[in-house]
DNA sequence: CTCTATTGATGAACGTGTTAATTAAAGTGT
DNA sequence: ACACTTTAATTAACACGTTCATCAATAGAG
């Protein structure tokens, strides 16, 4: 029982549970609850993620900005030069080492923020509920397992 | 401590520490393991997701088959322009409904997973092994679990 | 039967993902 | 000082994600 009609027998899982597309279903159905408020201020997912990290840490390399916000670094600078255009953040380089650009916030890119922040937080919260806080901690943390003993792996090769 | 630098308390998590991102994280890592499997043959990670549902079904509107890989019916017409030209699908419209394209797996394109299905396999189980059995199985309904919360919370609206 | 609304697929436009190539700045060895 | 390698960032090219617009086929209302 189980496999779908077309039974050649090649050892694949089906689709649906495979963990890759379990993933993309869930970050979907997340993204779903967060693309209108973000799209409604002009922002792009990628984009805020990268204003999240800026907030953070207050000052920071292009190539430690692309790690911390899981962006490439093709595309990290296509969203920095929008970024700049709209004076969210400013960007120069680094005294010590010519090669890295050193990028941080603006005071208008902190009070762009800052006005999407109770949505997006609230957005944040609804999620948690709807999914069970006991459940979303347990999801948490196997995820982020996973992910660490993933990494470890490929360091040994 | 934990909060970083910049201090003015609107209420975010740490990105580190948010659903999105960790999702985010561990496909990344997965698709690391089978990205090269897959562009050695030259199809791309959404392609073959559609030959895999291909496989599964034996006969599939556009439109269902873009609800089973995951992908917009956009970009579903330009990938399965690509398939078709390589000789993997053959399409048509349904003779019930002359606006459905009704999708099908040649045996050329049967014969391409099957050359194919070995490696990605291989790949799926050293990652099974490497995140440990009982963690990976208790992911995999986690995630599902979720989604289908927010799944359901979302027709209530 | 005709007009309208809806649905399934595609086209257009822009932003991002991905890999490879390029440029400039540091590091290294001689 | 010199050429050689490595590193940080950008550019280029192509595929996909996302939203909106378009078009053809169907379904419904009158």
């Amino acid at each position: 029982m189980a496999q779908a009609p077309s039974r050649d027998g090649f050892d694949l899982s089906e689709t649906r549970h495979t963990l890759p597309m379990a993933l993309l279903r869930l970050r979907e159905l997340l993204m779903a609850e967060f693309r209108p408020i973000l799209s409604a201020h002009g922002v792009t997912e990628q984009q805020w993620r990268v204003l999240r990290v800026l907030k953070e840490v207050d000052e920071i390399a292009a190539s430690d900005l692309a790690d911390r916000a899981l962006i490439l670094a093709p595309s990290l600078s296509r969203i920095l030069k929008v970024l700049d255009a709209r004076n969210f953040i400013a960007m120069d380089r680094s005294p010590g080492d010519g090669r890295r650009a050193r990028i941080r916030l603006t005071d208008e890119g902190r009070g762009f923020i800052r006005s999407v922040s109770p949505m997006s937080a609230e957005a944040y919260g609804r999620i948690e509920a709807t999914i069970g806080h006991d459940r979303f901690e347990a999801l948490l943390s196997l995820i982020d397992e996973a992910s660490c003993l993933l990494e470890e792996s490929r360091g040994e090769t």
